[in-house]
DNA sequence: GAAAGGGAAGTGAACGTTCATTCATTTCTT
DNA sequence: AAGAAATGAATGAACGTTCACTTCCCTTTC
């Protein structure tokens, strides 16, 4: 009864995934605070009215767009668990993500959620509900990984996973450097990362 | 000729010191862009009209918080190097700075800076500036503490001094959490740089 | 010491612009 | 024909900035 989802429904929604990614580059190159509703339903390709038939008001196209980020995250994560060797495909999907986001507008994304979230409680929320689903993915990768109780393995290893959160985020909102300058921090980062996920490693080793 | 500074001019920069210090909590609360000049004002605890004698923009603003900062960072280097062990210091300020902006409002203006400055210009350079100012003075404490000529001490460690800008600004930026996970966070952040620290101090060692 | 002058400090209403949001209307699609 | 999709002008509030104006404080003059 409550989710028959009709042909319509379904084109809205793919609708509404495109405005958003349409609607992510105006975001990134004025704010969210900066970018006007005629600046994001020019960059949708439409006019002012027909945009808010797809989003109520301005607040509700940024929590979409995190939600839509969620959403692709926890794509990326199912691919990782699908995995023979989920920590190793972790690590390479870490340092593709890194490299793809600092050549396209993600890293900017992040940066304005990051600043936003500090002063809104709404977006705090939904940037709480990612990081909390990530690391919530990270640990079931861990268990897997090393076979110990996903209890344990939370107690012992949520801050390593907060960790990781926090590297790949600070390392896509990098300003733009020379590219060796640039491919040298990208190594001392992805060196920590590793070392994290040796730590997670090893714990699986005693038991074997 | 230039620069004969009345007790005026000093009282005005004073004045324009403290205004710097009310505004910044007006940023924080509201961003760079959500700020209304009549709430800079309001913070201020002046009138708008009274305001633009201070500063000549809303911009303008913003660089000179910018350049604040620069100067309170340039001052906490030089009791680093006067200090008989520089790394060590710099190592207990490090750890004091993650504190102290964890727990005030200078994380929230490292967001709003970090992501003011991926789209406009004029922070990007100020940002950059303040960047450049502080690897170069990590590279005068490693030079210090290692003896080695500054030539090769940037060369070789030039990256990890960035790197460690990029973890005390990303701890900075940290989101509220339980105390005990922040404690943990921190923990694995100073780490990670307490192991840079060591690896130029091992530097030194071979020469000894 | 009182009066007068002058410039810094401070005010808040006013300006033109832009904002988020609404809605009567037209154009597509089926 | 009927409903979904799309338009863009209209609305009132809020924006950054300006400006004519008042208040304060200190120096000079008598």
């Amino acid at each position: 009864m409550t989710s028959v989802a009709t042909a319509q429904d379904l084109r809205a929604e793919q609708r509404t995934f495109d405005i958003l990614a349409l609607v992510r580059v105006a975001f990134a190159e004025k704010g969210f605070d900066g970018a006007s509703m005629q600046d994001l339903a020019r960059a949708a390709g439409m006019s002012v009215g027909n945009f808010y038939r797809y989003f109520p008001s301005k607040a509700a196209i940024v929590e979409q767009l995190i939600a839509h980020d969620l959403a692709e995250m926890e794509g990326h994560f199912a691919e990782i668990m699908t995995s023979p060797f989920p920590l190793l495909t972790l690590k390479q999907q870490v340092a593709l993500q890194i490299q793809l986001h600092q050549e396209c507008v993600d890293g900017q994304i992040w940066a304005e959620i990051t600043a936003a979230a500090l002063r809104k409680p709404e977006i705090a929320q939904a940037a709480d509900r990612m990081e909390a689903s990530i690391t919530a993915n990270l640990m079931q990768v861990f268990a897997r990984e090393t076979g110990l109780p996903l209890a344990e393995i939370t107690k012992r290893f949520q801050s390593h996973a907060s960790y990781i959160v926090l590297l790949v985020k600070a390392a896509s909102m990098q300003a733009p450097r020379a590219p060796e300058a640039r491919d040298a921090l990208n190594t001392l980062i992805l060196n920590t990362i590793d070392q994290m996920l040796a730590e997670v490693a090893r714990a699986s080793l005693k038991v074997k």
